[in-house]
DNA sequence: CCAACAATTCCACGATACTGGAAATATGGA
DNA sequence: TCCATATTTCCAGTATCGTGGAATTGTTGG
């Protein structure tokens, strides 16, 4: 990844009603939300979150697909990893205890891994 | 975390100067770095780059401390990890092939780790 | 084809951010 | 104390961004 696609990402994300709709989508799963259905959620007038969503379109964080009248969006988990990678990138070389909080974190993230669950 | 301090970490590392510091801080580890090593470094002007590092130090990514006659900065790997959190939190309710990407990912970011190596 | 609905595009105003020159503050050494 | 070094603060000019009203495109159903 480089570093221009990290900060156009990095802005997408660095606004109030773009890192609500962000976050909603990475909630709402692959099968993502229709537009109307956003703007509703959030209290955002139509025109204003059609621009939103086109930033972070562009910025490659969520998808679009047509369904009916509607358009329905959502979260890329992919572009959203590889930003992360990029941030925290080399964050110690050979010394375990500097990343020690980070990696903590990761787990946290990866949740539904439940490695000593026994759910399923 | 909150939302308003999210957007403010994001905004501050929304640009290309201020992302190309963290990232070296980052890389610097926990001694951190000289603001004029930083300076050097990068090609930035003092002051411009000053201007920078007070963005940083507001949004709690990085920290400073005076050593003589230099002020040194060292990434805040705490505060990266929330942020973190924050963005990818309830990526995958219930449903583990949602976050893959990103649980794949973090083992990355977790690069001292090391479980299968045999290092130290 | 026409009307209703969903979403986007166009446009302009107000606010905010990035940059760099110049001056100011703080530390260390002679 | 005086000077050099390291960094910050002040200030203004330019550029960019967020927002919302109005008009436009695309889709569905009668």
């Amino acid at each position: 990844m480089e570093s221009n696609d990290a900060v156009r990402r990095l802005s997408a994300l660095a606004q109030d009603s773009r890192l609500a709709v962000f976050r909603l989508l990475v909630r709402a799963g692959p099968e993502g939300m229709a537009a109307g259905d956003i703007a509703r959620g959030l209290g955002l007038a139509p025109n204003t979150l059609s621009a939103q969503l086109t930033v972070l379109a562009n910025a490659g964080l969520i998808r679009s697909r047509r369904d009916g009248r509607s358009i329905v969006y959502a979260a890329d988990y992919d572009a959203m990893s590889a930003l992360l990678v990029f941030l925290m990138d080399d964050c110690c070389q050979g010394r375990p205890e500097v990343c020690a909080p980070v990696a903590d974190l990761t787990a946290r993230i990866a949740c539904c891994e439940q490695p000593r669950g026994a759910l399923s």
